[in-house]
DNA sequence: TGTACATCAGTGAACGCGCGTTCACTGATGTAC
DNA sequence: TGTACATCAGTGAACGCGCGTTCACTGATGTAC
C-alpha cells in the first residue's frame, strides 16, 4: 500500500525550527522573513511550504516546542526540594533558577508570542489553556514543596504561583532590558526577591491555626 | 531673519502618533507598515518622512508621549493616599487602577516597546533611564502613601515597588490573554493580587521592627 | 491692515527591491517481491 | 539481500505586489514693510 511516510521531515522541521528561534530572538517575530529563516536554516522556501502554512503556523510549532522545554525545567528545578528549601534559607538561587541563554531566549520567544496571541483570539485560547495547565502544577508543586520545607502559604496556593511567576517575570524583564542597556551591574532584584516574596507571602507551621489537613513531614 | 517655524507640524505629528497607536496597538509594530500609518493619518508617505527618519524614530516619540500620559495617570492615583488607603482595607480597586482601554493600549505598546528596546542597546538605554525614574518616584510616592496610611513596608520600599509593578504587569497580561480568548469571566487575581501584595508585604507601624513579623488582624 | 515675497511642510509620482506564494520538476526515501 | 517501482520531500525559477525611500513641485505659513 502506498503508505509512504519519511524520516527526513522530522530534520527538517527541526532545522526550521532551530532557524526560527535564532532569528526570532535576534530579531523578533516580525522582522524576521520566511526567505531569512529558510537560508538560515540552509533550505529553500519551498522546504518551508511544504511544511508549515505561513510563518505564524511555524511560530505556533516553536512556541510549542520551547514551552514543553520549559516545562520540564521548571518542573525539575521544583521537584527538588531539598535545594528549593535550602534557597529560601539562604537567599541563593536554587539551580536551574539563574539568568542564562535559555531563560533569556524562552523570555523572548513567549513575550512576543503572547503580544501575538493577544491579537488573534484563537491563538490566545491556545495560550491562555497552556498557562492555565502550567499554573496549575506549579501550584501543587508549590504545595508540595511547601510541605516538605515546613512552611505553609498565606494565601491561596493559586495565588501566590501567580505572584511568583509575575515576579519572575518581571525581573527577567528588567534583566533583559538593562542587560541591553549595557548595565549588567544593576544586577537588580531578581531571584533575591522572589525568594523574599517566598518568605514572606508563606510562614513556619509552628501554630496550628488553620482549619485545613495537618500537613505532614516527609519520610524515607 | 528667516526663521520660519510653524503651527502646522505638531498637528502632523499628532496624526501621526494617533494612527501609529491605533495600528500598533491592533496588529503590533511589526505588522504596521508606514503606507499603512499615512493612510489612516489622512497624510501622504512624505509627510511622514518630513517628520520622522524611519518607522522606528517614530515608535520612539509615541513611546515617550504615552509613558508621560501613563506617569501623569499613576502619579494622580498614588497621591490620593485616601482612597489607596481605603482600597487596601476594603480589597476594592482604587479610581485610576482599573483595567480599561487606556492601559490596555498602554500595556500593548510599552510590552511590544520593550521587546523592540531589548535588541537595540540604544534604546534600552532610553527605556531603563525611564524606568528608573520612574520606579523611585513610584518609591517615594509609595513610602509616603503608606505613611499616611500607617504601615511600613517590610522590606525596601524599592523592591516592594517592583514587586507591585512586576505583579500588576503580570495581572495585566494574564488579564489581556484571556480577554482574547474570549474568557474574560476568569476574571484572575487583578487588583486584588497587587492589594493582598500590598497588604502582606506592610505591617502596621505599632510594634518597632521585628525580624519575624506575624500576620495582623484588623486595624482602627 | 494689506500686499509682495521667502521659506516651509506636505504632495504624489516614480523607483528598485525583497517579500510571500506557486509549481513543474527531481533526487531521496520507502515498498514489494 | 537486490532490484524495480511508487511516492514523497525539497529544489529553484517565476510571478505580482506592496514596501521603503526619494524628489521635483506646489500650496500653506510666516515675514517685511
Amino acid at each position: 500500500m502506498p503508505r509512504g511516510v519519511t524520516k527526513r521531515r522530522p530534520v527538517t522541521v527541526a532545522a526550521l525550527l532551530d532557524a526560527a528561534l535564532d532569528l526570532f530572538t535576534e530579531q523578533g517575530f516580525g522582522a524576521s522573513s520566511i526567505p531569512e529563516i529558510c537560508a538560515r536554516a540552509g533550505l529553500t522556501k519551498g522546504a518551508f511550504y511544504s511544511n508549515f502554512a505561513d510563518k505564524e503556523a511555524l511560530f505556533l510549532a516553536l512556541f510549542d516546542r520551547q514551552a514543553a522545554t520549559r516545562a520540564a525545567r521548571v518542573r525539575a528545578m521544583l521537584a527538588d526540594t531539598e535545594a528549593l528549601a535550602e534557597a529560601v534559607r539562604t537567599g541563593s538561587a536554587p539551580a536551574g533558577m539563574d539568568f542564562d541563554e535559555t531563560e533569556r531566549r524562552w523570555f523572548l520567544i513567549s513575550m512576543e508570542f503572547t503580544l501575538h496571541a493577544i491579537r488573534r483570539p484563537q491563538v490566545a485560547a491556545l495560550l491562555a489553556d497552556h498557562e492555565t495547565r502550567i499554573r496549575s502544577e506549579l501550584a501543587g508543586l508549590l504545595t508540595a514543596a511547601l510541605e516538605s520545607m515546613g512552611r505553609v502559604p498565606l494565601l491561596p496556593v493559586q495565588d501566590l504561583a501567580a505572584m511568583l511567576v509575575a515576579a519572575n517575570e518581571g525581573a527577567v524583564v528588567q534583566a533583559l532590558t538593562s542587560q541591553a542597556a549595557g548595565r549588567g551591574d544593576t544586577a537588580g532584584p531578581g531571584t533575591r526577591m522572589i525568594l523574599a516574596l517566598l518568605r514572606q507571602l508563606t510562614a513556619p507551621v509552628d501554630h496550628p491555626a488553620a482549619s485545613d489537613p495537618a500537613p505532614e513531614k516527609g519520610e524515607p
